[in-house]
DNA sequence: ATAAAAAGATGATTTTTGTCAGGTTTGACG
DNA sequence: CGTCAAACCTGACAAAAATCATCTTTTTAT
């Protein structure tokens, strides 16, 4: 189990252009790229600690990533899964606050960390950067509220089929395959998710799939159809 | 009903040292000043509306103002209360997108108005005002993780009790009456910052009364027992 | 290969909460 | 001052979802 490194230069990585890093100047992604240190992580590993102090951001370049927060009971809600190409652990960061949740590999991962002194060089040097950043923290900001009113209002059957619909649109595979949902989720981070028990999540998924909205593939998801499912999350008025 | 204008210069206003606007140059601070409109709203008025473009960024000089969002029934969901000091509309302006929210003038409220230009010149000149926006975003985005982790765990009754004291933080008074919640909140306002329906509200506050938790002011609520009140919250592991 | 552990599934039961239907009180306004 | 509407309150009931107790299947580790 133990980390191993791994080297891909940022200029070279797959991800760039979907990455807040897109369209930095050579110079910036090289500051970047000469102080970064990449791990590889296996599955069950964890990247930093609730209550604890950041001291750099870490940029996805394979797997996935579960953040979530633990409740007093132990239970956990799953505040956001990184995929390749996504910033973790930027909120605490910039807020200069202790990490509040944990994060987790899901899926077996490769992730870069750049120390927090380079990272804010490189934003503070670079306004266009800055205003990048700016406007993606606030379009999460306004993800977080939907999901906020969602919780507040919808019933668990209504939340289950949003997420998967979301989750599809998410970490759907490219083209053909993209209704299949790319990520070996447990009923029980399922659960997390969508914020219920894991009994009532394996409930109701086994009703999707009699009444023919999703199909299992192994340990993961296929929707079959879109459009019933949305009309379970209550987005269609029908 | 119809609006009033009026004026205070920001260099004097009383809540500059609350705002973000606090540390900004004299020149930024008058160049804010220069291009602001102050106006006076009733309640029950309108500050923005949910699927409209901003145009500029609000600051509240007085009052309180919710912002909320309507579900498909709509109910409402209040996402934030806003007082003197405050900014509005911040993350729709920032993120680019269109308004996800309504605001509604909860007390009377004077609020500046700062056509985006403005906003956007001062932000781009002044790297380090940029940071404390960005700082502040991301502060806010750590609250609100708390409460969708908060909404997706915790009972009616705990929520409602650690809203009772998150009110009682943020709009008690000074000194002496900070155990009175300063905020004409109806029973229906109140279900809505909990996420649960009006009756259950009413109940649980009737609850809380009867155990000398809190006290009814008027339209106002005194908070009696923080201690018990977090025991209720569940912020007390007993 | 096999034991142990984890994940998944199902049924019974209880608790919580929403909904509905009716009340009363309060406050605004002509 | 009276009227009307909104806010507040209460009880009965139904629905949703959590919890608990098993049991089966799958995965993991030795």
């Amino acid at each position: 189990m133990a980390k191993v490194e791994f080297n891909i230069a940022c200029s070279l990585c797959e991800h760039l252009q979907d990455s807040l890093f897109s369209g930095l100047s050579p110079e910036d992604l090289s500051r970047i790229n000469n102080h970064k240190t990449c791990v590889s992580y296996k599955k069950g590993q964890n990247i930093f600690y609730e209550g604890t102090r950041p001291t750099g951001l870490y940029c996805m370049n394979a797997g996935k990533v579960k953040v979530f927060k633990n409740n007093v009971q132990g239970k956990e809600f799953i505040i956001y899964i990184a995929k390749p190409g996504d910033f973790l652990g930027y909120r605490a960061l910039l807020s200069e606050e202790f990490y509040q949740a944990t994060a987790t590999v899901l899926e077996d991962a490769k992730i870069c960390f750049i120390p927090k002194e380079s990272f804010f060089e490189v934003l503070q040097k670079n306004p266009t950067f800055m205003k990048r950043v700016v406007k993606a923290v606030c379009h999460e900001m306004g993800v977080m509220e939907e999901k906020l009113a969602e919780l507040a209002h919808k019933s668990v059957r209504e939340r289950l089929a949003a997420n998967l619909l979301m989750l599809k649109e998410t970490y759907g595979m490219e083209g053909e395959g993209s209704s299949l949902i790319d990520l070996a989720l447990s009923r029980e981070d399922l659960a997390s998710i969508v914020g219920t028990a894991t009994e009532t999540v394996i409930r109701l998924l086994s009703d999707f799939k009699s009444d023919g909205l999703i199909a299992f593939e192994g340990k993961k998801i296929r929707v079959l159809d879109v459009k019933k499912l949305a009309k379970q999350a209550d987005l269609i008025v029908a």
